[in-house]
DNA sequence: ATTTGCACTAACCAATTGGTTAAATCATTA
DNA sequence: TAATGATTTAACCAATTGGTTAGTGCAAAT
């Protein structure tokens, strides 16, 4: 008989935390609903983790680090602009999609405070940046201000996640038809894309 | 001597609860710190808004409707095309640029309790989707899905607002040289426009 | 002049909050 | 086996929370 590994203590807590602060919030989470998720004692929460503060810390920046160089390989696997960018959207919206609750968190988090962006990396947009001056350079892309183009595919893939209960209401649209919206944005966008970038 | 009209105490309460719960989310707000923002005691809050919950719900119900008519007119206030989808993003942006904290305020409490969305018209959505299959059919315009069409606009105009913290760090730009790049936004969303709209 | 009802306050309340402590248990090592 | 250090627990704590209460002052109505 294999024993399962079961996970230690401490990997607990930070599941267990990761699960109610993004439900909650930091302000609405309770210590004692996380230790109950985790199936231990409240006490075990200050035994690992000093404070709420610092527990929440952790949790915001084990997320917020996990998906940036994610994106950051999708884009650079790939060979044309073309290719890069749609790779680059799909594994974008492919991420958000089964992970909903995550681009509120961290930007709400972020938003309350900035403070927690120190430890963030710049490589995506520099990596970006860099490749999209060189296509240009080279003719094969419509001159474009990086930053903005960047923030404008990123807005495009994020907002109708995070603005989901207001979107669905004002496009008149139930649970099930804006999935179904959601499937089809990867197309939209790219088609928004390929018109701004084709020389 | 002309009395000055100082506004009434359930306008005073009202004006407090917006800045705090606008500054410290619902959660994060105290009662105390309404009340004294407000000049009165806590008790009052309770005389007039019969609880914490109800007087969010003012607040936020009050400050939804104040801006969705406001960006609608603007829309049907001009005449071509290109005017009306001008006026738009020109209204909106201005309108969130000068009240930053309100996109971020709006859409966390929505996506906390979707429930509140209830009592939203949902003219704008209407209005924009008849105008522009009107424009279609008529040739002036290159087919796109309207619900796609109106939500890439409105993302990119929003999201750089509520994503600034995160945003302004990975673009590598302080305090000022965001502003300065928001103030490009209108421009570089309109370029974007044009080329998804010309037939 | 007395009643009525609204606006307002100080004091209070039970419940909950994040955090602590001292003691118990477990595992490891000498 | 005895000692040692890490892990876990139950009980506790001071502070704060949203909300209540009984009563005060005051202007209009009777």
């Amino acid at each position: 008989m294999d024993k399962v590994q079961e996970p230690g203590t401490e990997a607990r807590i930070l599941a267990a935390a990761e699960e109610i602060f993004m439900r909650d919030g930091f302000d609405g989470a309770r210590m004692q609903v996380i230790s109950e998720t985790a199936g231990i004692n409240k006490a075990m929460l200050h035994y690992y983790f000093r404070s709420k503060e610092n527990l929440f810390e952790q949790v915001l920046q084990k997320r917020i680090g996990s998906f940036l160089p994610e994106i950051t390989a999708a884009f650079t696997s790939k060979m044309t602009l073309d290719q890069r960018l749609e790779a680059f959207v799909e594994t974008y919206l492919k991420f958000i999609i089964a992970n909903p609750q995550l681009p509120m968190f961290v930007l709400y988090s972020l938003y309350r405070n900035p403070a927690s962006t120190i430890h963030l990396p710049r490589t995506l947009f520099e990596v970006v940046t860099r490749y999209l001056q060189e296509e240009i350079h080279a003719g094969r892309m419509k001159p474009v201000d990086p930053g903005h183009f960047l923030l404008s595919i990123i807005s495009m893939c994020i907002f109708p996640i995070i603005a989901r209960p207001l979107a669905s209401h004002m496009l008149g649209k139930d649970q099930h038809a804006y999935d179904a919206f959601l499937a089809e944005r990867k197309t939209e966008i790219m088609k928004i894309i390929r018109v701004m970038t084709l020389p």
